[in-house]
DNA sequence: CTTTATTACGTGTATATACTCTCTTTATGC
DNA sequence: GCATAAAGAGAGTATATACACGTAATAAAG
C-alpha cells in the first residue's frame, strides 16, 4: 500500500493531523538513534535559542497548552536535558537548558538537518519558504480567534 | 500574552505540529456543542464519505498507525458511531458507519462548517487551496521516504 | 490594609499517537 | 501437502495533548 492520494476532503484539521503525523513519524525515525522524540527535540531547540522561559512563556512560544508544557519539560527535566529553577515571582518556574541538554542539541543536530533535508529537498526550499509563512499565518487566525472567545468568556 | 509571531525557527516538525494544536484546538472549541473531538469527526467522515475500511486501509487514508486506528475506532464503537464487523477475510474487520454515526456526522456538519469558515475565511479560499496541495505535496514526500526505510528493513 | 481579582502553575482524567511484541490467518515455495 | 513467509490485527507501554479544577502568590480596589 505505497503513497496513496488523500481523497477529496476540505476538513483543514484533517490535513494538518494527516501531515503532522506524518511528518512527526519521518523526524522521529531520523531522530531516533539520538533518542529524542520530534517534540523534545523541538522544546530543547526553542529553549535553546530563545531560552531561557517560564512555563507560559514556553507555551505560547509553541502552541501548547501550558499544563502539556509542564508535563512534557518535566520529562526532560528528569532526562537531565532541562533545569526547572524558581523564577523572579514565587509563582513562576524558569525552565533553562543543562550542559547535558545542550550536548544533546549539538549531538542531535546533524539528524536533524538529515530529516529536514529529505523534506525541504523533496518539496523545494522556495516552496517549503512559502509553506512555513501560510503556516505562521493560519496560526495567527486561529490564536486570534480562540482568543477572542477567551475573552468572551 | 496575544498572538505572537512564532519566532526564527525553521524546523519543519516544529511548525507542523504547533499549527495543528493551535487549529485543533480551535476545531474542538468549535465542535464541543456536538461532543465529537476533531479526529472523532474526522475519521466519521472519512468513513461515511469513502467507507468501509479495514483497519489497515483507514490508518492508510488517515496516515494513521494502525493501532492507534484500533483505539480510535473501538472509542467510536463504543459511542455508537461506528460498527465492526468481520470482513472478507478471517483477518480482516470492515469498519463502517451505523445510523446512529451518520446521524451524527449530519449533526455535526454545520459546527464544522463554522469553523473551516473561520480559518479559510481568515486565510482566503485561494490561499487555503493551495496550502491545502502543499501539504498533500509533504505527506506524499514524508509516506516515500518512511515506505523506503520500511523496504530496507 | 484588607478584600477581591488576576496570574502562574500543578493534578486528575481522557483522548491521540506510535512502537514493539505476539497471535491468528492466509499466501508461497518446493 | 507442509514448512515458511507474509498479512492483518490487538495488547503492553510510553509520550503528547488539553480541559476542568484546585492552590498559592501577586496585583488591584476600596
Amino acid at each position: 500500500m505505497p503513497t496513496d492520494e488523500t481523497p477529496d476532503i476540505e476538513c483543514a484539521v484533517f490535513h494538518l493531523r494527516k501531515t503532522t503525523r506524518t511528518i512527526t513519524q519521518l523526524y522521529d525515525e531520523v531522530l531516533r538513534p539520538t533518542g529524542l522524540r520530534s517534540t523534545q527535540y523541538s522544546i530543547l531547540r526553542i529553549v535553546s535559542n530563545l531560552g531561557p522561559f517560564t512555563v507560559n512563556e514556553l507555551g505560547t512560544t509553541m502552541g501548547m497548552d501550558r499544563t502539556t508544557v509542564t508535563r512534557n519539560v518535566r520529562l526532560l527535566e528528569r532526562m537531565g536535558h532541562l533545569r526547572i529553577e524558581p523564577g523572579d515571582d514565587r509563582r513562576t518556574r524558569r525552565v533553562r537548558l543543562s550542559a547535558r541538554g545542550r550536548s544533546a542539541v549539538e549531538k542531535t543536530q546533524p539528524y536533524w538537518e538529515q530529516a529536514q533535508a529529505i523534506l525541504v529537498g523533496g518539496l523545494g526550499d522556495k516552496r517549503w519558504q512559502k509553506l512555513r509563512n501560510e503556516l505562521t499565518a493560519i496560526v495567527n487566525v486561529g490564536r486570534k480567534e480562540l482568543d477572542k472567545r477567551a475573552d468572551t468568556r
